[in-house]
DNA sequence: AGCACGCCGACT
DNA sequence: GTCGGCGTGCTC
């Protein structure tokens, strides 16, 4: 038998794999974690294919084989599909499956400390503050005595004495399993129908893709739990994709209620410890049920049974930095490499997954409203032209009227808008100087709460000035335009008896505050919430029967071709949350362009209307679902340069039909971090393979040391 | 990613 | 005169 050569592949920022020699008596096959040097160092790296050696190439050797489970081949495809659809090196896209390869090794074992039960009367301070604050148990002697504020001897003297008890475990036991058979909620005629469609799919066992399409309070979720259960029957794993925001304990207790088992939760915030033991538990496919951001794509299911993304329309599924890729896509792909059904779920799906369902590319299972259950509430225009509030308020009269009449009745309001802080421009009227963050072009918010001026994307932050930092004046700094706090103020001037709190996703604010707020709210301890992105999502406050938008223009204008489904997409969302219990809710939105026809469709509580203009005009233009595009940023110290390095990549264009460049021009935010940015767009039609084509352009153009070309394949944000 | 080589500022 | 700052390039 002859050597054997190996593709290894690190997860470092290479182009690709490595090839490798492979000492006898050692085999390796596709999918093994081994060893072997790469520089100066030895490095873990999966084998990602393997061949007899012909020409005895001078190859280094494989180190060591690690005596692990190998990856699952459908893994490893889609490792190399992400990489060269979103135009990054397989490397990169590695590193964010290997994220905790240590999980590998077996579980460390500690000696972990609980209660025997035993509880006599005459206990010390210090071994009952053992008892009744060391918890949860089991836990590490450490963790106990630190939690108890007591000294670990404290512990071991208890397991003298036969208060506790002390095993040797593995730190990462496994998670309770899920029980399918547990009883869903009851199901209406339509949502059984709707349920029956998504298990057939799961029971076929192969890859399709269904488009669940139903209102907020259609009970979306108890419909594809049904899906849920029928994987977890056939005794294999489910990942469920979350926007990130709706990560939340309560979020997670949904399942935990439907299937008597907390799911296990995967997001960026987890700790070093959850991390480890969630990778493991996935790898080895013990772990059943996974809920989980964006980042939960990468992990290495033994046994995924289906694959479900929730809200599939949230913006949060595109990852903006490192690897640039849209999870709900990655998603779909992950299924189709792994054979498996995948779930889209959302009350406004995006028009590219509408435009899959109507061409039958998708199953298109829809949920009606249920008959009985309010759903959207009346919708009502208010033309800020002819109900321009004075100089300074942003609250028009019947908006104001509005949320009188709600205080009269004892009910509640919520004002929407999505900008953190009070005011989003501080500019000088003696000099016209707007203070901006160093190095950026971007404006300072100022946040009144917190007495400071800060950039919400450099994270930047300082003391408000009282003086104009440029001309020195005093008393010329003037707050231009709204935020939170400053509809809250305005609030409650109007109304100086009124509960009035602010929920926004504030550094202010701790997850226990944006609880105790949550809570107070559904108690009705609050008269007039003012929220930011953050209320739009799954909260039910039952005594809510008026919201408000209070700038529905926001997201409008500007060239993001987007704008108009997203505005679609967040009024359906903001207005959903009034009158979900039995009370009528009512929505007024303040805007510029009454006309516009997203606000039309809305008002008309007609979808069909939006998504008919919407397609005409993303048709004509070319523009996805209709046409592919990409885009690209150029980075750099110097602008000159910059602009220059842009130029340069146009005209190394490949020719090839079906494309067409439009650009460079400079990005909306043409300075971050003291870098100049000029940007690209790439439209291409439908037939264009764009990432191969964008790869082959890409390796035409080396940029000088410092500057930086980013791709961006099916760019969302148009910043 | 991480390690080495490289070329310019503050130390004995 | 050297130590070391991190900017740049390379790893089968």
């Amino acid at each position: 038998m002859s050597r054997q050569n190996a593709q290894i592949l690190f997860p470092v920022n290479v182009p690709g794999a490595f090839d490798y020699s492979v000492p006898e008596p050692m085999r390796v096959e596709r999918g093994d974690f081994v060893f072997a040097p790469i520089g100066k160092q030895m490095k873990l790296g999966i084998v990602m294919g393997t061949k007899a050696d012909e020409t005895g190439r001078d190859l280094k050797d494989i180190a060591e084989i690690k005596s692990t489970r190998p990856l699952p081949d459908p893994i490893l495809d889609f490792i190399e599909w992400v990489a060269r659809y979103n135009v990054a090196s397989p490397g990169q896209v590695l590193r964010m499956v290997l994220r905790s390869w240590k999980a590998l090794d077996p579980s460390p074992i500690a000696t972990l400390y609980e209660p025997t039960g035993d509880r006599p009367l005459n206990l010390t301070p210090a071994r009952r503050a053992a008892l009744t604050k060391g918890g949860p148990f089991p836990a590490r002697a450490s963790e106990i005595a630190s939690r108890a504020r007591i000294s670990s001897g404290v512990i071991k003297g208890m397991v003298k004495v036969g208060l506790m008890r002390a095993d040797e475990r593995p730190v990462d036991p496994p998670y309770d399993e899920p029980d399918p058979e547990l009883p869903g909620r009851d199901l209406s005629d339509a949502q059984t129908a709707a349920a029956d469609e998504l298990v057939t799919q799961v029971r076929k066992d192969r890859f399709s893709v269904s488009l669940l399409d139903g209102v907020t309070g259609s009970g979306k979720t108890e419909v594809y739990f049904e899906a849920v259960a029928e994987a977890l029957r056939q005794g294999r794993q489910v990942m469920i994709l979350v926007p990130e925001i709706a990560l939340t304990q309560a979020g997670l207790s949904r399942f935990g209620a439907r299937f008597g088992a907390e799911p296990v939760a995967w997001h960026s915030s987890i700790t070093d410890m959850a991390r480890r033991r969630a990778w493991r538990e996935v790898a080895s496919g013990r772990a059943k049920l996974v809920v989980g951001a964006r980042s939960a794509l990468f992990l290495p299911f033994a046994n995924l049974g289906l694959i479900v993304v929730d809200e599939e329309h949230d913006t949060s599924f595109k990852q903006e930095e490192g690897v640039i890729y849209n999870a709900r896509d990655m998603a779909v792909l992950r299924g189709r490499l792994e054979d498996r059904p995948v779930i889209l779920a959302s009350a406004t799906p995006s028009l590219e997954s509408l435009h899959n369902a109507r061409t039958g590319r998708y199953a298109h299972v829809v949920l009606p409203e249920r008959p009985g259950a309010i759903t959207l509430p009346d919708i009502g225009l208010i033309d800020m032209k002819s109900h321009k509030p004075e100089a300074g308020s942003f609250l028009s009269g019947p908006m104001v009227q509005a949320v009188a009449e709600r205080l009269s009745r004892g009910e509640q309001s919520l004002l929407y808008m999505n900008r953190r802080g009070y005011a989003p421009l501080i500019l000088c009227r003696v000099c016209g100087e707007r203070l901006k963050s160093p190095d950026t072009d971007s404006w300072l918010v100022e946040h009144r709460a917190t007495g400071r001026a800060m950039c919400h994307l450099t994270g930047f932050s300082m003391r408000m000035p009282r003086t104009c930092p440029k001309c020195g004046a005093e008393d010329g700094l003037t707050s231009i335009g709204p935020g939170v706090e400053r509809i809250a103020d305005e609030a409650q001037t109007h109304f100086p008896q009124a509960r009035v709190e602010i929920l926004s996703s504030d550094t202010t604010a701790t997850p226990d505050e944006i609880k105790a707020r949550l809570g107070r709210m559904e108690r009705g301890e609050i008269d007039i919430l003012v929220g930011t992105q953050m209320v739009v999502k799954g909260h039910n406050f039952p005594r809510l029967t008026f919201v408000g938008v209070v700038d529905g223009d926001l997201l409008m204008g500007g060239a993001d071709p987007r704008a108009g489904e997203r505005t679609y997409q967040t009024l359906v969302q903001v207005a959903g949350r009034a009158g979900r219990a039995d009370m009528a809710g009512e929505a007024f939105i303040q805007t510029h362009h009454p006309e516009h026809e997203a606000l039309q469709a809305l008002v008309a509580g007609d979808r069909n209307m939006f998504v008919g203009v919407e397609m005409e005009m993303r048709e004509m233009l070319g523009l996805p679902p209709f046409g592919r595009i990409a885009a690209v940023i150029f980075w750099g110290p110097d602008l000159k340069k910059t602009q220059k390095l842009a130029k340069d990549f146009v005209t190394k264009a490949p020719r090839t039909d079906g494309i067409e460049i439009l650009g460079p021009s400079e990005a909306p935010i043409a300075r971050l971090r003291g870098l100049y940015r000029q940007r690209l767009f790439i439209r291409a039609e439908p037939g264009v393979d764009l990432s191969k084509y964008m790869t082959a352009w890409r390796t035409k153009i080396r940029p000088p040391a410092k500057y930086k070309i980013q791709i961006d394949i099916d760019p969302q944000s148009f910043v």
